[in-house]
DNA sequence: ATAACAATGTTATTTTATTAACAATTATTT
DNA sequence: AAATAATTGTTAATAAAATAACATTGTTAT
């Protein structure tokens, strides 16, 4: 019996991995490149081949011995992973500095996945366009989401209305949410939420530059 | 002998949970609470309250049996563990809608990291300031970032110009990245490197809602 | 006083992720 | 034609991270 591949169980961080190759393939394609060597791509991430190397066997892709991985093959084996046929919505709430930072950053690129609204309470952004994205009244927000069929949500408001931005977003039926606020939410099990905050990742970044120049000493 | 405690071998993701935990705790510090227990933190991050009481046993911190861990001593133990007592200094490069929206973020925000200069190419934003940072031309990087002994560089200019200002910001002796563009960048070893792609992020939310939905199915 | 409870701190175990090792293959060089 | 080199694919080993288990200790209730 054939078995339908799913790739329900690749590793997560497998997953954030191809996301990253199939953004240097693409760049490498548009420079007329056709194949490409493990070791390539593995520079470029800064990673090791073998782990490259492993993550492909995950997704049951292989390459030619001496040319290395077809490229677009490659491409889209990812995309057939990763995105969905029909696509995916996503809506931005809070269209200020962080939201139109995001709005412009995506727009342009292609990707199943669209930004296709906005939403904010400030009554001079609403009704104005962002590169495409219209903006609606907060208040709009389950009617659209559902009317366009929304599945995922990027919060970007001030963080004092993070949480109810989260359960009127829930509310309306959301899948996924993407909360870059950095006051931490709460939502159903059922929806996936991804939390990001900046200051993590400079305090991080902090931290080892300071552990290096005392190791110095 | 007293041994000299330097939390060199925390692990990379306790590091970034402190972080967290540290946000956190100033929060419930400015409502007026004084302890925590390790479930309440727990719920707050959504981890385990057994990796909480597990993160703070590697740094050394120990809480009373029946109040928890007091909020003010635990934070300034992390302080201890992130921070450099004589602070450090950040640097922007490219001060775009990105680069503001994280100024933005960052100031008003105490913490002994502060985003003291920026740099742009374009005339129109050079000699501005915002929120108190000044925008130099990026033809002074070197010599302010020396003067003032800037040690951290945030790239966020058009990814087409990513790798030229992280050769810049090398030259200049920065000793941390942080680099926001979708390209990634080389840099010597002694040069501590981050990279986010907020597109990897989605991505990911995207997998698992579309992966959840077939479940369903 | 004693039992039950609710915490912490720590060690042991399990899971996840990375790295190493190496056989197999094919192009290139000698 | 044989040796060499470069690369893939995969299994084995190691390392890092998360979770579970549990002994210990005060506090509260009985
Ligand atoms: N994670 C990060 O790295 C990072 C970086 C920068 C900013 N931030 C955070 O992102 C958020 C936004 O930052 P910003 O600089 O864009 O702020 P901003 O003030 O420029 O934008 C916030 C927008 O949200 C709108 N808004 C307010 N309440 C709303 C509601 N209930 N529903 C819909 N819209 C609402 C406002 O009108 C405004 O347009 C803040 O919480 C900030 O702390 C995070
Ligand atoms: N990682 C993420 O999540 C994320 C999100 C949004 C944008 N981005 C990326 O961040 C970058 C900036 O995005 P943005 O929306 O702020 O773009 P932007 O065009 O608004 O800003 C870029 C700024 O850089 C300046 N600049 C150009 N070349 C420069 C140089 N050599 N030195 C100094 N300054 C220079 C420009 O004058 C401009 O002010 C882009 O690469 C974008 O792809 C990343």
């Amino acid at each position: 019996m054939e078995e339908k591949e799913t790739f329900n169980h690749l590793p997560h961080k497998t997953i954030a991995r191809l996301s990253q190759y199939r953004r240097a393939l693409l760049l490498c394609l548009s420079r007329g490149k056709s194949h490409i060597f493990s070791h390539e791509i593995a520079t470029i991430q800064h990673i090791t081949p073998v782990q490259v190397r492993r993550d492909l066997m995950l997704i049951g892709y292989s390459g030619t011995l001496r040319k290395g991985y077809n490229i677009k093959e490659l491409i889209n084996l990812i995309a057939n992973i990763i995105d969905s046929e029909e696509g995916i919505k996503v809506a931005i709430v809070g269209m200020g500095n962080l939201g139109r930072a995001l709005i412009n950053y995506f727009s342009g690129k292609r990707h199943k996945l669209s930004i296709v609204a906005g939403f904010d309470t400030n009554p001079d952004k609403i009704g104005n366009t962002m590169n495409g994205v219209p903006c609606y009244s907060a208040s709009m927000m389950k009617d659209i989401i559902q009317q366009e069929g929304i599945q995922i949500g990027i919060i970007t408001v001030p963080a004092e209305n993070a949480s109810q931005t989260a359960n009127e977003l829930v509310a309306a039926g959301i899948k996924g949410l993407l909360n870059y606020t950095p006051k931490p939410i709460d939502v159903p099990e059922y929806v996936y939420l991804e939390e990001y905050d900046m200051i993590t990742t400079l305090e991080k970044v902090a931290f080892y530059v300071k552990m290096r120049s005392l190791e110095e000493e």
